[in-house]
DNA sequence: GTCTATATCAAGATAGAC
DNA sequence: GTCTATCTTGATATAGAC
């Protein structure tokens, strides 16, 4: 099956969202897989190159929603929160954002992965800049708006909420979104 | 010596914030304090006997450092920020928020420490809220203000930049805090 | 490309000496 | 109250058969 390698790269992504990085195993992935071990370390040698090549696939992921929201219908000023909207349903029932979840353990990973984390955060901050900057010229923010202060507030309280969710429940996630949008009138 | 017990408590808490829950281990934290596994055990039988009493300390920082800003001179309005202020002065430096750090690892610990990490969260939204109510009552925010929900975008954002804080630099949060203050004007 | 088998190591935990 | 010694488990990883 050559899509075996895509097919653990996903299992993994799951996993880290409901254990994170350093607790998922190799052993519990095999599992779920119905396969052994072995078998994934022979498609990814180190545990270190499945994080690297998750992290690929979840770079690929945001474009992917940046790309369909650019050029989605909606109107220009709706889209970065569309896109938010859109990234969020992507996670598991319960799970941690994966991007949190690696940035959670990043102190204790390898250099590789360390620098692809550093490029997923970075990403999600200029994507939401340039949805910003569309809002902004259809004249939906205040001309005297700092929009990369303004994506890096949108992006930080949108990853806290999902934690708080998790353990305060559905609502506050909601009570969050409506108090920045609330704030951004 | 009677204070061993909270010297565990202490170097845990610092340990919980470099490595996370799930992550640190009582080998490496007999070997910082210069005794052995066995030892700890005595203490803290199991590791979730020392994650309780942990959350337990965190609980009674939050509630020092709220009595202190609440009582303290700087004005009214001013007290839900000081509050966030001083509490992030608690943390190591690059460390993550301890409270993050035990809800990324959420649903991989034991009943007890789930309630333990509910009542922490739910006890920071409360304490903003009555900071923010006080606030109110001294006429700095609009009486149509949701305190609650604005006390849950407080700490979702300041959790969430703390976390891209550690990855791509300082200034991260500086900049969320700056564009929050700026559109509770 | 996938398997069995195994090496190696570190984890949480316990028993019992001092 | 702290120690040595040890048990058990589960992790990453490797060698080599098929």
């Amino acid at each position: 099956m050559t899509n075996r390698k895509s097919q653990i790269i996903e299992l993994t992504l799951k996993n880290i969202q409901e254990k994170g990085f350093t607790s998922f195993s190799y052993d519990h992935l095999a599992k779920e897989l119905g396969v052994t071990k072995a078998s994934i370390h022979y498609h990814f040698e180190k545990k270190e190159d499945l994080g690297v090549a998750v992290c690929e696939r979840i770079q690929k992921g945001l474009g992917d929603v940046y790309i369909v929201t650019k050029e989605s219908a909606i109107a220009a000023e709706e889209k970065p929160f569309a896109f938010i909207l859109q990234r969020i349903k992507f996670l598991e029932q319960n799970g941690v954002c994966p991007i949190s979840a690696l940035q959670a353990d990043y102190q204790e990973l390898s250099q590789a992965m360390q620098e692809k984390i550093q490029q997923l955060s970075q990403m999600e901050v200029d994507v939401l800049v340039d949805l910003l900057q569309d809002a902004k010229q259809h004249g939906s923010l205040k001309s005297t708006e700092d929009l990369e202060a303004l994506a890096i507030l949108l992006i930080s309280s949108t990853k806290g909420a999902l934690q708080y969710k998790r353990v305060l429940g559905e609502d506050f996630f909601h009570k969050m979104l409506e108090q920045l949008k609330e704030l951004l009138k």
